[in-house]
DNA sequence: CGACCGATTGACT
DNA sequence: GTCAATCGGTCGG
């Protein structure tokens, strides 16, 4: 990483979470994920997101409209929605639109850049694994990694000591679609997106 | 209230 | 490829 983006270190503003869901999904491709811990930085590059559209989206946990569970998604954009699932995991999104629209993108991977020893430590890798794409390359995976737990539901990602960052910027080209993996309704839409190449996607 | 099951992962046949 | 782990949300009675 270079000196400039360490002078750089500013989460996404507001705005850029404002905008249809699906536009963010893309544009979230290559952004930094970025949680600050005392002087040291984790950091990721996100390669793998999925939209869930609200009531529009039979998959969505806001399909059905606001509970307690699912009220961070009806906030404002450039919020974070961590969500527990399997009786074991977490898995966060990031809220998108305006409020009361119940929209969010899951973070589905990310490639590990700086912070390595610490993620290594939180996902609990032995001394001797080589494969460090696996810190990194599923939902649960990258929150367990990044220690992003139930407590940081609904945390606001414009300030603070977790966020997103401005990164590479991925040709559209070199971005691939899919279905969203992982549900049972709404597999005909393609609201999945990655970075094509890659080995920190999941699957 | 009980039964079912999930936007997953890791271990194992 | 199969399957258990483990618990809170959701839905039917």
């Amino acid at each position: 990483m270079s000196r400039d983006s360490n002078q750089l270190r500013s989460p996404l503003p507001r705005p850029f979470y404002l905008r249809p869901t699906l536009t963010v999904a893309r544009d979230l491709l290559g952004k930094y994920l970025v949680r600050r811990i005392g002087g040291k930085f984790l950091v990721g590059k996100i390669v793998e997101v999925e939209g869930y559209l609200g009531d529009k989206d039979p998959a969505s946990h806001a399909y059905r409209g606001k509970t307690k569970r699912n009220e961070v998604m009806f906030k404002e954009g450039g919020h974070l929605y961590v969500y527990f699932t399997y009786g074991m995991h977490f898995c966060c999104n990031v809220v998108t639109e305006e409020e009361e629209k119940g929209r969010a993108i899951l973070l589905r991977a990310v490639e590990p850049l700086e912070g390595i020893e610490v993620m290594r430590k939180n996902r609990s890798f032995e001394a001797n694994r080589k494969d460090y794409w696996n810190l990194t390359n599923g939902p649960a995976k990258l929150c367990e990694a990044f220690g992003i737990r139930r407590e940081m539901n609904g945390i606001d990602l414009t300030s603070g000591d977790l966020f997103l960052m401005d990164g590479q910027t991925i040709n559209r080209s070199a971005i691939g679609t899919s279905s969203r993996i992982g549900i049972k309704d709404g597999k005909e839409k393609k609201w999945r997106f990655y970075v094509k190449g890659t080995p920190f996607v999941s699957g």
